[in-house]
This record gives structure tokens, C-alpha cells and sequence, in this order.
RNA sequence: GCCUGAGUGGCGGAAUUGGUAGACGCACAGGACUUAAAAUCCUGCGAGAUUCAUACCUCGUGCCGGUUCAAGUCCGGCCUUAGGCACCA
């Protein structure tokens, strides 16, 4: 069989001719399966070798779950709207829908060569005025319930493009589209405000089926943060700003005060003495681009206002700075800043020599009760010419330390450590690089048989000269003073005090672990949990502050200075009021121009005069000019599909309520924050308002991975690997290019294509077609198969269930491994064969079921196979015998073997002896059906 | 830096949730059929040692350690890699 053209062509025909696959959306009366591919953007390349692989999959589910008896809504469509399209229009002065047509046809060709059980009596264009003029009235519902607003913000613009962006289609300051520059810039804008559905967008993660990555992705996305916002008072002013902070515990450590510069109380609050440089700083912020505020500004910048706020907890005077690592677009766009237990304030903190003062410190040891307590010093001494540290060396008397000792009464900590480290090591000419944070350590002295319970401080010091002193040692200090480099200090100190301390002085920055508090007043020797309950209680009682939630989640700029995209069903009236239009005006359709381009940072809808400019009841008004995002159109079509041609309501909600959720919906990870987030945004509003049935729309997600190149490498045209789907379906038929897919590998791996690998598969969809062609089809039941038979229908079945296919392939040729050198076959099993292979491969099964089996009718609804679990088990079974847990032997054992006798037999092999000859039997495992092990000494 | 995954023969990948590692396929090698080739069928195929050849033995699922009679699978610590986030207070 060279390939399989005719018969691919033969039964496509006869499924659109007999409408084979066209859903009773009415039906009631079997239980439904709604499988849905996220349908795709008709690009002028056609469909790519990806595509086939996640339709191929849902296609299996439909096929599949037909043959339960589910009545399956299987539908395709397109989502038109696109720059590619418009780009085409200003080439050519066109009209884009029909660049967009011709694209549809030719996807639509393909997609029915692939031969995909799809409805396409429910087939949607989210270009087509049927469809959008839903897009509209569901937008105008979202305006009439204030969840869209017109606001002049700072935007994502591009210049290249000549559009605003949407956060997620800006990658590292540039554009998704293209890779332009992207900037900030105000601008009037739609805004479509998701953030006011954000809990229930993380909440109901919960309830459905998703790969957890993808709901992690989301979570993060959304960025929900627990937290607390605090009120500072301006020193000496009636000005006031609120800060939110998620840690309110650290508060007491608070030494300065950071505003973004765009923060409204900047220009306020800027002391004359500083007016300058603070102007200087804010205009070389604004002028900086997203993309050199993120990933070129790792070293902080920031000015000083001039005025100190007052800390509402010890009423201490903090200074007040600006600087763009706060961001004004996130909590208040001010901070509370606490170096001593922040990275970022840490590092301004440091290059701004502003205070740090610790109020969390670890704790080492194991607590005990009678604690004698004492303050002491850890001593960190470094030779940077020998890259070595001083330690002391206890021998087996302590092991390796460095040097420590208790602070006497009126010793400074880095007196005491000066000391120290003179008398124990007669080291003099050092001097102290950085002061480390504190920790509390508990420990048992056995010299002394007392528990301890000390303030250690670390003092990082380094050495400028070997100039020595004599040491000046207790009787009972016998210990040699060594250099040592890192990887001794890393094996030999095993004391945690020393170690801890050690770890800070070679990572200096902030504390950002648990610990228990310090300096803290009311919080002292409470862990952070508790800590920021009982700041939270200290907060609000006092009327300093509040608990807050913040999200890192922004609202969904809905507006674009494009063409080609949904119009925004409003008219700007002369008086400055805004106009939504009547249902009655829906769909407002795009007006056929003679020029699409935009003109001067103007949308393109701006050279249509005579379609922007209305009257509306003696009222002269301009119609928005904006369009509406590409994410609009696919944010709501799976309703859609379930009644498509409803002119009366965007779908119909008796309807709905049979139909949703989507069982099955699949699509790449790549639209995890886009599309998906969009999608369920829409579907959550429409279920608060009563026009959905179900607050999530996807009850099951799952991913398809990427086909990579045979080279590994993702697929390109510049790369010259990219792998042509209608050139496969030529050479080897669209059943071989299916199986192939599937067979590759898990379905949401990303798997290299291999040409050979194609070939296998054609190899198999032959032999299948050779081989029934060639075996005798036997009328009575000859059961010399049956237990492979049975078997192969449960793991087919529960493997497709999963949607494990290759796994299913595998059985499958098994099973065909199996019919070799046979030459008939029970009808019962060759027909139960062919159905399972169906749902993979449609066309020959529908051939075989058709010329070998003698049906006249489609096999797409028959029975799905059943198999009897009774007739899958093995009565024989080889099971492995182990001695001392490594495989001597297999026996051959009965299912009904008991233990004795499962021993015998594994006693008799002649491997297993010789390992246990002269061995004494410590015990025998038996699993059974298992393995045995031998456990000897 | 943080959050997810992933790491198994020459290659794609299996492994019933702790129980014979490498199913199935590809590639490769040998054989049968054939005048020959293709197609098909049969056999072998992780590495190493040993042997005329078997049998048998040792090692082996990214690395180091642990738990267990038994670890690809569980625990601790790393490394590499893909994707996402990235001053989010």
C-alpha cells in the first residue's frame, strides 16, 4: 500500500456528505463530552505539524467517547482577527477578511484532510459580524456594570507597531509581535478592570482539572499578596502617605522610607534644599523605558527628598527618598523599607550608608530549661592575599571553631572581639569589614555541665599584616591557631553557631528568614507568624493601618490603535458624555476603507469620517476609534459554539446548562496568562450575571508539548527544519501522520520529529490493513487469543482514558505481533480491534469495518469494546527470585500457589542455591504474583 | 534570584505507583523468501569481564548520601536543562 489517499478521500466524503458528525445539540437524553481544541489563528502558512498533534487528541476523546455513547459536541473555528491580516490590507488596500477567508479555506481543507470528527455546521469566525456583534453586546454589559472604565494611564506603547500593549504581549520590553521597543506613555485608554475578579480567578483553581504548572502560573501571575497598609506622617507637615508591606512584623527596623518617583506626594513633601536633584531624578526616570528600568537598572538609584516620616510605632524620625525601584504601579507605590530583613532595601541601604537595625534573629541549638545567658562575640578574620581564615583548633576537644568569647560588662561587641582575638591568636593588625546579624544560640558547655543560652554577634574582619603578639591563654585553653581555606571550614566546623556565622560573613545582605524577634518592643521572642498577627491587631487598634491584599495582577488594556479587530460599540458625544450603543445597533461592523493604516499615532478608524462621525438624538458625537484586543474574540467563543446561529442571545442558557463545562479542552501552554486568564475572566463575569451556567468554563485542561525539528531545535524557516503536515499526509497518509503524533512520545512532552519514526508508524497502519485484508474473519468463537485480546481493550481503553496514546499504540501492536503467522481471527475480536484503533486511525478502520468486516453503516457510533477483567489474568506467571535483594532467578509459578509452595520452587533453582550455600537464611519476602527475596547473612 | 517540569540504551520512549530496568517503535547486525531488490517474516541488540560457546559474574536510570529485604520510583543535598516570573515591598 503506497499510501492511502483514495480511501482517506473516500470516507471524508462520506462523513460530510452524511453529516456523520453533526451534534443533536437538543439531545438530551445520553450524557454529553464537550471536546474543544483552542481553535486557531488562520495564518497564511496554514497549519504546521503542532497542530495535528493536540486536534489529533481531542479527536481520539470524541471518537471515543461517540462509541460509549456520549453525545459529543466536537466543534472548530477560527480566531480571525490579526495583525498579519491587516498588514496584508495595507499592502494591498484590500479589504483583510479576504486575506482571512482565503486562510480559513485553506485551514479548512487541511483540517477536514486530517480527517477530525468536527461539526462544521458550528463552525465561528470571531471576524464575522454574527459573531462579534456578541463580542460587542458582552463588552457593553461589562461597561453598563462598570468593569470597563476609560482611564488616562501609562501604557505599554510601541512605536513600530503604532499600538498599545498588553502586559503579556511586552517580553522583556520589547514587543511579543516583532521584538520592538516598547515605552511607557500616558494615554486614554479601555481598560477592563480583571483585577476585581482576581481572588476568584485563583480561588477556583481549586476546583478544576488542570496541570498544577499552569495553575501555579497563573497564582503568580495574579501575585496575591497578603499584607498590611501603614500610615507615616511627614515630620512637620499635615501630609501623610500609606504604605503596604507584607512584612508589618519588621516594622520596628523600618529606618527609611522610599516613594516611587511618580509617587503624588513627591513634589509636596521635597524640601528646597533638594528640589533639584529630586527633579533631576524623576525626569531621568520618566524618560527611561520599560525595558531600562527593568533589566539594565540592577544597581538602585535614589535621591533624598529633604523630609523624614515618622514611624507610627516608636515615633522615630525616618528619611523619606525617592527611588524607581518602587514601583508606582504596585500597593501604594511607597515602602516602608527595613534593610536589615530586605535584599533590595539592603543593597540602597548600603550604597546610601543608610541605618540598619536588625529585629529578627536566627536561633541555633536545641533550647533548654535554666539557661544561663550571655552575650559573646564570633570572630571572622579573612586573608585576602591568602584566601584563608583564621580558625582555632580544638582537636578532639571541640573541634574547629573561629574565634569567640563572651562580651564583659561595658565591652563593645567589637572591643570584645579585638580582644579575643588577641589573646587567643595574637593577632593585631585587623580591622573590621562588616558587623553581621546576631544570632541566639543555645548550647550545653560540658567543661562547665551548664546550659547556655547567648547573643552571639558576628564581626567580619580582615587581616592587614601578620604582625603578632603573644598569645595570653587560660591554663585550659590548649587549641592551635590555623589558616584554613573554605572547603575545611565547610567540612570541619560543625559547631551551627560558628557555621551560621560564618555563612553570613561570606553572603553578607539582609535576614530574610523566620527567626524571633529583636529591638521589637511588644514583639520581642515572637516568630514571624506570630509577629505579624499581633502587628496586624497593634495596627488597626491603633488606627495606624490595616490589612490589605494586594495583587501584582494589572488591568487588561482593551483597546488597540488597530483595524482589524472588534469595534468598541461606543460614541464619544459632544458634550463629553459617553454613549454605549442600543442593542438594536449591534453588531457595529467595521467600515470598508480606502486606506488602513494608521496616520500619526491615530488608530486607523480615525480616517473613516463619514463611519465616526454620528448624530444620535440631534447629538453630534465620534465614535471610539479603537478596536478591541485579538484576546477579545476568544474569551467566550466555547459558548458560542454550543449555539452559533442564536441571533436573539449570545447563546442560549438552557442550552448551556446541558452543555458546559468544557470536559476536555486543549491547547498549548503558552496561553496559560493570556488567553486562558481572559477566557476565564469573561466566563466568571457572565456566571455572576446569570448568563453562564458555570463559573469555570474548563473543567480539564491539558497541554500538547511542542514538535521540535529532527534536529531538537524548535521549528523554523530559517533553520530549515521545519516538517510540512500536507506533505506528510501525501507521502503517508493522514492515519499514519496521526498514529505517528501520538506515538512520539506523552502528548504534552515536546518531542523531535524523526523521519523514521513516520515510517514505523506507516509500517503499522499496513500491516493492520494487509494483515486483515489477508486473515480469515471465523464466525464461532476461537478464544487463541482471547486473553491478549481482553487485555489489550483494558489498556487501550483505560490508556486512552488518560490519554496516554503511545502507550495505547504500543498494546495495539502487540496485539498485531500477536496475529503474526496466524492466518484467521474471531469476528468479535478483529471488529473490538478496529474499534479501538478507530479513534487513532479513522480512515482505514472505517475502510476495514466497511470491505473486510461487511458493514454497511459508519462504525463512528458503535459499541465501544467491552472487555472481562476475569479473562486479562495470567494464570502462569514468571516471577523473579532475589538473594539479598539482587535477581538469581525467575520460576514459573501458578496464581493459586501459596506461599510454601512459591518457596519450594524458588529453593530448587540451582542460581539461588549456590548464592545461599553456606549462608544462614535470615527470612524469605514473598509478594505475591511478585518477586521472592532471599535475605541470607 | 524565585516558581514549575524534565534528566533512563545509538535514538523516541516503557516500567501496574517501592518488587525481574529498558515494553513498543526506530536505527543497526545476521538469517529466511527472491535471479535480484523492495516488501514481509525470524533472530540478536545497555556496558564490561569471562568462555570455543553457553551458563554464570560485575556495573548500570544526571551526581553524592540516606531509608528499605528491595529504590528509576521515597527522603536530604547538589548538577544540568526547558519553560515561566523577575526590583511586586
Amino acid at each position: 500500500m503506497s499510501n492511502y489517499s483514495e480511501i482517506e478521500k473516500k470516507w471524508q466524503d462520506y462523513w460530510e456528505e452524511n453529516k456523520v458528525f453533526k451534534t443533536d445539540i437538543h439531545d438530551f437524553s445520553k450524557p454529553k463530552y464537550y471536546a474543544l481544541d483552542m481553535f486557531p489563528y488562520p495564518s497564511g502558512q496554514g497549519l504546521h505539524v503542532g497542530h495535528p498533534e493536540g486536534y489529533t487528541a481531542t479527536d481520539i476523546m470524541a471518537r471515543m467517547k461517540r462509541m460509549q455513547g456520549y453525545n459529543v459536541l466536537h466543534p472548530m473555528g477560527f480566531d480571525a482577527f490579526g495583525l498579519p491580516a491587516e498588514q496584508y490590507a495595507i499592502k494591498t488596500g484590500n479589504h483583510p477578511s479576504t486575506f482571512t477567508e482565503k486562510n480559513i479555506n485553506t485551514f479548512k481543507k487541511q483540517l477536514k484532510m486530517l480527517g477530525f470528527s468536527y461539526d462544521w455546521d458550528r463552525e465561528i469566525s470571531t471576524a464575522d459580524p454574527k459573531y462579534y456583534k456578541w463580542t460587542q453586546w458582552i463588552f457593553k454589559q461589562l461597561y453598563l456594570d462598570n468593569l470597563v472604565e476609560e482611564v488616562d494611564m501609562p501604557v505599554n506603547w510601541c512605536e513600530e507597531l503604532g499600538t498599545v500593549l498588553s502586559n503579556d504581549e511586552v517580553i522583556n520590553g520589547k514587543s511579543e509581535r516583532g521584538g520592538y521597543p516598547v515605552v511607557r506613555k500616558n494615554m486614554k485608554q479601555w481598560v477592563m478592570k480583571i483585577t476585581e475578579y482576581a481572588d476568584k480567578l485563583i480561588d477556583n483553581l481549586d476546583e478544576i482539572d488542570w496541570p498544577s504548572s499552569t495553575k501555579e502560573l497563573e497564582r503568580n501571575w495574579i501575585g496575591r499578596s497578603y499584607g498590611a497598609e501603614i500610615s507615616f506622617k511627614v515630620s512637620g507637615t499635615d501630609y501623610s502617605f500609606v504604605v503596604f508591606t507584607t512584612r508589618c512584623d519588621t516594622l520596628f527596623g523600618a529606618t527609611y522610607c522610599v516613594l516611587s518617583p511618580e509617587h503624588e506626594l513627591v513634589n509636596l513633601i521635597t524640601t528646597d534644599e533638594y528640589k533639584d536633584e529630586v527633579q533631576k531624578y524623576i525626569d531621568e526616570c520618566s524618560k527611561k523605558s520599560e525595558l531600562e528600568r527593568t533589566s539594565l537598572n540592577k544597581e538602585k538609584t535614589g535621591v533624598f527628598t529633604g523630609s523624614y516620616a515618622i514611624n507610627p510605632v516608636n515615633n522615630k524620625k525616618i528619611p523619606i527618598w525617592i527611588a524607581d525601584y518602587v514601583l508606582a504601579t504596585y500597593g501604594t507605590g511607597a515602602i516602608m523599607a527595613v534593610p536589615a530583613h530586605d535584599d533590595r532595601d539592603y543593597d540602597f541601604a548600603k550604597k546610601y550608608n543608610l541605618d540598619i537595625i536588625q529585629v529578627l534573629e536566627e536561633e541555633t541549638g536545641v533550647p533548654h530549661e535554666n539557661e544561663l545567658k550571655k552575650e559573646s562575640i564570633v570572630a571572622i578574620i579573612y586573608d585576602k592575599n591568602k584566601d584563608k581564615y583564621l580558625t582555632i583548633n580544638w582537636h578532639n576537644k571541640g573541634g574547629r571553631l573561629f574565634v569567640g568569647g563572651t562580651i564583659k560588662e561595658g565591652e563593645s561587641a567589637v572591643d570584645c572581639a579585638i580582644r579575643e582575638i588577641k589573646e587567643e591568636t595574637g593577632y593585631t593588625d585587623i580591622s573590621l569589614i562588616e558587623t553581621l546579624p546576631r544570632i541566639n544560640h543555645h548550647y550545653y558547655a560540658y567543661n562547665k555541665d551548664k546550659y547556655f543560652n547567648i547573643e552571639s554577634t558576628g564581626l567580619f574582619f580582615k587581616i592587614n599584616s601578620d604582625k603578632r603578639e603573644k598569645q595570653n591563654l587560660d591554663s585550659d585553653e590548649e587549641f592551635d591557631v590555623e589558616w584554613v581555606d573554605k572547603d575545611t571550614i565547610e567540612k570541619e566546623v560543625k559547631d551551627q553557631l560558628h557555621y551560621k556565622t560564618y555563612e553570613y560573613s561570606i553572603n553578607p545582605g539582609a535576614m530574610c528568614d523566620d527567626g524571633i524577634h529583636i529591638n521589637s518592643e511588644f514583639l520581642d521572642g515572637l516568630d514571624k507568624e506570630d509577629a505579624i498577627n499581633k502587628m496586624y491587631n497593634y495596627l488597626e487598634d491603633n488606627g495606624y493601618g490595616k490589612k490589605k491584599v494586594n495583587y501584582r495582577l494589572r488591568d487588561w488594556i482593551f483597546a488597540r490603535q488597530r483595524y482589524w479587530g472588534e469595534p468598541v460599540p461606543v460614541v464619544h458625544m459632544e458634550d463629553g458624555s459617553i454613549k454605549v450603543l442600543d442593542d438594536s445597533d449591534l453588531p457595529l461592523i467595521l467600515p470598508v476603507m480606502e486606506d488602513y493604516k494608521a496616520h500619526g499615532g491615530m488608530a486607523p478608524l480615525d480616517n473613516a469620517i463619514e463611519w465616526k462621525n454620528v448624530t444620535i438624538n440631534g447629538m453630534k458625537g465620534i465614535r471610539e476609534t479603537s478596536t478591541m484586543p485579538g484576546t477579545a474574540g476568544s474569551s467566550w467563543y466555547f459558548l458560542r459554539y454550543i449555539d452559533p446561529d442564536n441571533d436573539k442571545e449570545f447563546a442560549n442558557y438552557e442550552l448551556l446548562k446541558h452543555w458546559m463545562p468544557v470536559d476536555l479542552y486543549l491547547g498549548g501552554p503558552e496561553h496559560a496568562v493570556g488567553h486562558l486568564l481572559y477566557a476565564r475572566f469573561w466566563n466568571n463575569y457572565l456566571y455572576d450575571k446569570g448568563l453562564s451556567p458555570v463559573k469555570e468554563p474548563f473543567q480539564k485542561l491539558v497541554h500538547q508539548g511542542m514538535i521540535l525539528g529532527p534536529n531538537g531545535e524548535k521549528m523554523s524557516k530559517s533553520k530549515g527544519n521545519v516538517i510540512n503536515p500536507d506533505e506528510m499526509v501525501k507521502l503517508y497518509g493522514a492515519d499514519s501522520l496521526r498514529l505517528y503524533e501520538m506515538f512520539m512520545g506523552p502528548l504534552s512532552a515536546d518531542k523531535p520529529w524523526n523521519p523514521n519514526g513516520i515510517e514505523g508508524s506507516k509500517k503499522f497502519v499496513d500491516k493492520v490493513y494487509r494483515r486483515f485484508n489477508e486473515l480469515e474473519i471465523v464466525e464461532d468463537d476461537t478464544p487463541f487469543i482471547e486473553k491478549m485480546y481482553h487485555q489489550t481493550v483494558k489498556k487501550v481503553t483505560e490508556d486512552y482514558e488518560s490519554m496516554s496514546f503511545n502507550t495505547a499504540i504500543s498494546q495495539m501492536m502487540i496485539f498485531m505481533n500477536e496475529l503474526n503467522n496466524k492466518n484467521s481471527i474471531n469476528r468479535n475480536y478483529a471488529e473490538g480491534f478496529i474499534k479501538l484503533l478507530n479513534p487513532i486511525c479513522p480512515h482505514i478502520t472505517e475502510e476495514i469495518w466497511n470491505t473486510v468486516l461487511g458493514h454497511n453503516n459508519t462504525i463512528a457510533y458503535e459499541k465501544w469494546p467491552d472487555f472481562d477483567i476475569d479473562k486479562t489474568i495470567e494464570n502462569e506467571k514468571e516471577i523473579a527470585v532475589q538473594v539479598n535483594g539482587k535477581v538469581r532467578a525467575t520460576i514459573k509459578i501458578n496464581i493459586s500457589d501459596n506461599e510454601d509452595t512459591i518457596k519450594e520452587k524458588a529453593l530448587k533453582e540451582d542460581n539461588v542455591l549456590r548464592h545461599i550455600a553456606n549462608k544462614e537464611i535470615l527470612k524469605i519476602i514473598i509478594i505475591k504474583n511478585k518477586i521472592v527475596n532471599i535475605v541470607i547473612k
